[in-house]
DNA sequence: ATGAAAGCGCTAACAA
DNA sequence: TTGTTAGCGCTTTCAT
């Protein structure tokens, strides 16, 4: 038995489609007695109305795209969790695309978007991404887009949703000041990447107003290179008395590292991240960290896209704040 | 500008609908002029075929349903990123609902599948899921069901694709004996679960057949859990000399707790669990694993799937291998 | 090679 | 309170 229809309903009740369809929805003018007759027929035959008539109908889809390098990564699929959950509530659903941080994978997901006519987009470019024709032109269509977490440069306006890179780096700094640690050697992902820069800029900015500590700067692309490279700091005759750790990835690799060369933690060396918040707390002690939330960033994500939705023009540049988590890696 | 249409294409063009229809479709019996004629102006218009009036017409939605209690954990996202890059080679999309584990969510989520008139549904059940009948509705309906990791008890007949629990946990149990060690601590998550109950069963078989060795059984529900509990056993004179992690989830609770109580891995307590491998590489030593991974147990599901689609009626239950990786928390 | 027409399932303006 | 009608955008059969 194939699905039920409201066509099906009316007939086998002998009344017209528009007073099933009515009924259903509990629409006023609609005697009692039909809509009982109705509902009970209709949840005997375990009516569902179809979604693509429904949309095709009112050209009003209840689908939101996704567009991201991929949902396997410990910051994104907190961020789709948390969105998932917000949409719901809502009566929206999720259509998610990994670009796998290829330009032309990207565009084919905008079109998937454009062809299941979603009622708007939330998209984390990729590191080539330099044409944001498609997705203006939806932006025009009245589909709006926010860009979230890795978004065009400065000189595009559009809706773009940030972690505050420069001020998570500049809290882990200054709370390496105020731990008195002198020693101290900072941790970066590629540099060409523009979080990677601000967040280096930040935290350098710190200690350039003092001179009672020294850093070391150094890069890692990988948390196995964070690894190497943290074994090479700690085979000299004096170690690095703190680690600053720019992100989840080299956290992973330093702590590896820290663990291997027995050091104690935070008697030797204190250790700081920026962190979504998972990896730190599966260590003991937990690690210090700044945390940038992939939840906190869904949320602000939803609010921007409903106040669009909601006609709300402006385009605005939202930042999740960095908040500060005490663990028992530092002091 | 909205969207464009057939209809309007036809009508700058004045000639019928259908033939822009074929035209675009690259139809045999379509003139090479207009053809051409079409084609350029669908392309200058950016015409995009509208998915939900092609949906309705064709009654063949490229959409699949995937219900699973959360898209943020180290084993189901990499599920999702796996089976999202497979099913998009054969242009289907994905419809990722989360239930939280919660029963009457994922009655909804069903619900939504339905309504979404889903071409197939992949779903990990709940542990209190009890009632099949939605779901074997929508079989009946001739929508696919593959039922994936935790799947429904072994009297319910239907398509199952598992991680081989049972091989898994008597590779570990048989590592463990082994290894010589003595005073063997396993936990388990809810012995309520199937998941569960297999790897009990199966590590519980192992070491009856010899009595060298004492098991002590016990369960944790969350990483909280299992961080309590493995204090309590660590706690008193005499420390298990290995301890066995059903999952991840323990895997992190008991790796903490031997950390806060300074035990060494694996001098005085050996450490093996089940495991996608991201945790017990996170430590050092890393820990000892078997694999059950989530990409392979995607791609089997989607095989499953499409040989389902393609008319496949036999019910099926299949196994993700498990595989033995060496790390440095056994002997 | 092209067009006309029906219909997928639904909503909503209008009529009765 | 209920029915009639048109139409959303598309595919497809049947004519021409």
């Amino acid at each position: 038995m194939p699905n039920a229809t409201l066509k099906k309903i009316a007939e086998m009740l002998n009344i017209s489609i528009s007073t099933v369809s009515r009924a259903l929805k509990n629409h006023p003018d609609i005697s009692d007695t039909t809509r009982k007759k109705v509902q009970e027929l209709a949840a005997l035959l375990e009516y569902e109305p179809n979604a693509y008539a429904i949309h095709l109908r009112t050209n009003n889809s209840k689908l939101f795209g996704v567009i991201l390098p991929t949902v396997s990564n410990y910051f994104y699929h907190s961020f789709i969790a948390t969105l998932e959950e917000e949409v719901r509530r809502f009566g929206y659903s999720l259509l998610i695309l990994q670009s796998g941080d290829n330009a032309s994978i990207e565009q084919d997901n905008i079109r998937l978007c454009r062809t299941n006519r979603v009622a708007g987009i939330f998209v984390c470019i990729t590191p080539e991404t330099k044409n944001f024709t498609a997705l203006q032109k939806m932006e025009e269509q009245g589909v709006p887009v926010i860009y979230f977490d890795k978004v065009p440069p400065a000189s595009e306006t559009c809706n773009k949703v940030c972690m505050a890179d420069a001020e998570a780096a500049k809290i882990a700094a200054e709370t390496l000041v105020k731990s008195g640690r002198k020693k101290i050697l900072a941790l970066f992902g590629n540099p060409e990447m523009s979080i990677s820069a601000k967040r280096l800029d930040s935290f350098n900015a710190v200690f350039q107003q003092q001179t009672a500590a020294k850093v070391t700067v150094d890069y890692a692309y990988s948390s196995d290179e964070a690894h190497q490279v943290t074994l090479k700091h700690f085979s000299k005759k004096s170690i690095p008395d703190a680690v600053f750790c720019m992100s989840d990835e080299i956290l992973i690799g330093v702590h590896k590292a820290l663990q291997e060369k027995s050091v104690q933690i935070p008697k030797q060396t204190a250790l700081i991240a920026i962190s979504n918040g998972f990896i730190p707390k599966l260590f003991y002690p937990e690690i210090n960290y700044v945390e940038t939330s992939g939840s906190k960033l869904a949320s602000l994500c939803f609010n921007r896209m409903m106040s669009c939705l909601a006609g709300s023009s402006f385009i605005q540049e939202l930042t999740v704040d960095a908040v500060y988590v005490k663990g028992g890696s530092v002091n």
